[in-house]
Formats: structure tokens, sequence, C-alpha cells
DNA sequence: ACCTATTTGTCCGTATGTATG
DNA sequence: CCATACATACGGACAAATAGG
């Protein structure tokens, strides 16, 4: 798991973080299972401080990435992980179009056309 | 915008924030185009720290129902707004769903089961 | 059952950057 | 140019969950 980190770019430093991990997962250096090295470990070995990292953690787990427990670190998300979380995004997703006043048919057809979208 | 908290319960205090102004915006005491007290006086006026007060903005930003802007503070958002919002949180779902090996046809259904779930 | 080390979670304080008005 | 207010980052402290001895 290499990181590395560049301060004079615009692009914050945790989103770097964040970034870098995530091309690791997306391109299979990192698997499902696979634990990330302690928040504290990859903050002194790129300079940065504890919250950076922290932070960069939770933009990855908010992702469905990761999981992360306290006194056990951070793991690697597995498919069916994935579509767990997915599921939970859903009824999220439907809760807010509730509270935003779109139909429940309304939003099935706006992910619908998201969906089959070809860009 | 009266906010109360209470640091002895186990929900975070930027929860406790959070969910007091969501409640205030759910049920009419702030309107679409109304701006937040600005983050440091709220810190002040509940004796918490300025941090705790942002990150309770950045929850509900997420969630959608304030805009956050530097030199501005932060305003509840529109119909409008939602629904802006509501498209690009499809957009991120389909997404996730593309990652997670979930077929978009999939997605769709899971999408339409959801919404007319009955509770 | 107990204790200890590990690791994330929250909170505080401070400083600096950056877009807005 | 200047004041406002969020955004990021640093540093430190303590709490809480987990794992292992």
């Amino acid at each position: 798991m290499l990181i590395r980190v560049d301060p004079s770019s615009p692009t914050p430093l945790f989103a770097q973080v964040a970034a870098s991990i995530r091309s690791d997962i997306e391109g299979g250096a990192l698997q499902a299972g696979d634990r990330l090295a302690a928040a504290r470990e990859v903050a002194d070995a790129l300079g940065v401080n504890v919250h950076t990292v922290l932070r960069a953690y939770g933009t990855l787990r908010d992702e469905g990435l990761i999981e992360l427990r306290r006194g056990r670190g951070a793991v690697v998300t597995g498919r069916s992980d994935r579509v767990d979380a997915l599921r939970a995004d859903v009824r999220v997703l439907v809760a807010k179009a509730r509270a935003a006043g779109v139909a429940p048919q309304a939003l099935v057809t706006l992910v619908q056309e998201v969906a089959h979208a070809r860009s």
C-alpha cells in the first residue's frame, strides 16, 4: 500500500489519500478482507496528521469501499458488503425523495434514465 | 433558531446540533432561503467548538437540507435545490452499483421495491 | 473474569487558506 | 481592500470498542 501526497496540490490532502487507496482497491492491489494500515501509521509515514488520514478513511467508508471499527481498523469490503451498503443507500435515497416531494414513481424513472444513459 | 445540547448524552454533540436544526427545517421553523447563524456564533452560544457546529452543518449539507458557501454562510435549500441534489445522488448511486457489480436493471428493480414498500 | 494494547471516534484549540460580499 | 465565514490541516486529549494474553 504505497501512498503519495503532494502538499502543493490544490486537491485536499485527505482527498489525495482517499483517491490513492481507492485506486488500489479498484485496481485490485487491495482485495476484500485486506486490512489497511492504522491511520496513525499512515499519517506518520506521509508526514500528515492522523485526522487527515481518518477523514480519508471515513470518505472511503461512506463510499462503501471499506469498513471501519474501533480496535480493529479498516478492512476492505467484499461484494456482499457493498450490495448491503447499496440497499441502505437506496433506502436513504427514497427517504430523501419523499422529503423533497418527489413521487416514488418519479424517482424510479429518474434512476432508470441515469442507469441506462450511455456516456 | 433555538438549539440545545446535552454533553452527557451518548449521541455525539455534532449529531445533536444537526438533529435540532434538521427538525427546525422539517417542521417549518426554518424555511427555504433562511440563513443559519454563523458556525462560530452557534458554537459560542452553545459552549462547544466551531468544528462541532461545522460538522453538523456538513452533515445537513450532505443530506441536501442546506447549502454552505464560504463568506456567505449556511442557507436552507428550496425544493428545486433538493431535486438537483437528488439527481446528483442518483448518479452516485448508479456509479456505486456498477462498482459493486450490480446491473443497472437490478438497481432499478431494487429502487422500485424499496420505493413502493409500505411500512 | 481481568487487564492491556490497539485503533477508531469525538472534541477541543489554533492557524491558515479561500471564496463571498 | 476589507470583513465575513466556511474549508482544510495541524496538534493534543480522552472515550469507546476490539482483540489478545
